[in-house]
DNA sequence: ATCCCGAGGG
DNA sequence: CCCTCTGGAT
C-alpha cells in the first residue's frame, strides 16, 4: 500500500489521480477525426450512444460530400440520414445536424459559436458536446466533458455521489484545476474504453485501485 | 421516465 | 438469441 491512501483529500486525490492518468496515456487527444470546427460538432453529434470509432467510419463519407455548414445546411435530409445511419438515432442525428447547420449559417455568421450560451441553442448540443467542441476547437476550458465514462469514472473513484451530469461537471470543477478539466476527461474516457468498463471493470489491471474507494467490487 | 436506433461479438 | 458500445429531447 502506498503513503497515499485514505487521508487525501479529495482534491489532492482527484490530482494524484490525473498525475497517473497523463502517465499511463500521455498522447491522450479527442479521438474523433475532423478538420474544421463545423466537422468536430458535426462529428460529436453523431458520438451521441456511439463510439467515435464508428463515427470516425462515417464521416469521411460525410465530410467527402458535405464539408461545411453552408452544404449541410441544404443537403437532402434522406441522402444525410443515409450518410448518418450506422452511427444510430441517424434520423435525429441528420435532423439536427442539419438544423444546427443552418443557424450557424444564418444566426451565427457561418462560425460555429465560441460561447457556451449559444452552442446550447443548437439542436443535438447539450454541455457534453458544447465542452468538447469548445475545448478541442477553440482550446476553451468553459467546463468539463461528461459523457458516461466520465460520470461512471468519477462515481466509482467516488469524486461525486451525483447521478446528473451537470452536478457530476459541478463537482469536477471545483476538484480540479481549470487548465486541466479537457485532460481529466480525455483520460478518463480512455481508461474508461480500456480498464475501467460499464459492465465487468478490470480492477486488477487498474493504475488506479489503490486510490479507488470502488476497487474490487 | 421514455424514446430515438445500428454494428459487431459471442 | 443476448450483450456491449455510449447523449439529447420531450
Amino acid at each position: 500500500m502506498s503513503t497515499t491512501g485514505k487521508r487525501l483529500s479529495q482534491k489532492q486525490r482527484a490530482r494524484e489521480i490525473l498525475l497517473r492518468l497523463k502517465l499511463l496515456y500521455p498522447d491522450a487527444t479527442c479521438s474523433l477525426n475532423y478538420s474544421t470546427p463545423v466537422q468536430l460538432l458535426v462529428a460529436t453529434i453523431l458520438s451521441a450512444q456511439c463510439t467515435d470509432e464508428r463515427v470516425n467510419k462515417v464521416t469521411p463519407g460525410l465530410f467527402g460530400k458535405f464539408p461545411d455548414a453552408a452544404s449541410l445546411a441544404i443537403a437532402d435530409l434522406t441522402e444525410l440520414e443515409n450518410l448518418v445511419r450506422s452511427t444510430g438515432f441517424y434520423r435525429n442525428k441528420a435532423k439536427n445536424i442539419q438544423a444546427a447547420c443552418r443557424m450557424i449559417v444564418n444566426e451565427f455568421n457561418s462560425q460555429v459559436p465560441n460561447q457556451m450560451e449559444q452552442l446550447l441553442q443548437l439542436p443535438g448540443v447539450a454541455r457534453k458536446t458544447a465542452n468538447v467542441v469548445l475545448a478541442h476547437a477553440y482550446g476553451i476550458n468553459a467546463g468539463v466533458t461528461v459523457d458516461t465514462h466520465v460520470k461512471r469514472l468519477s462515481q466509482r473513484l467516488g469524486l461525486t455521489k451525483h447521478t446528473d451530469p451537470i452536478r457530476i461537471e459541478l463537482d469536477l470543477i471545483e476538484l480540479l484545476p481549470q487548465a486541466d478539466w479537457e485532460n481529466w476527461s480525455i483520460r478518463l474516457i480512455y481508461h474508461g474504453r480500456a480498464i475501467c468498463k460499464a459492465r465487468s471493470p478490470a480492477c486488477i489491471d487498474c493504475q488506479l485501485a489503490e486510490l479507488c474507494p470502488s476497487a474490487g467490487e
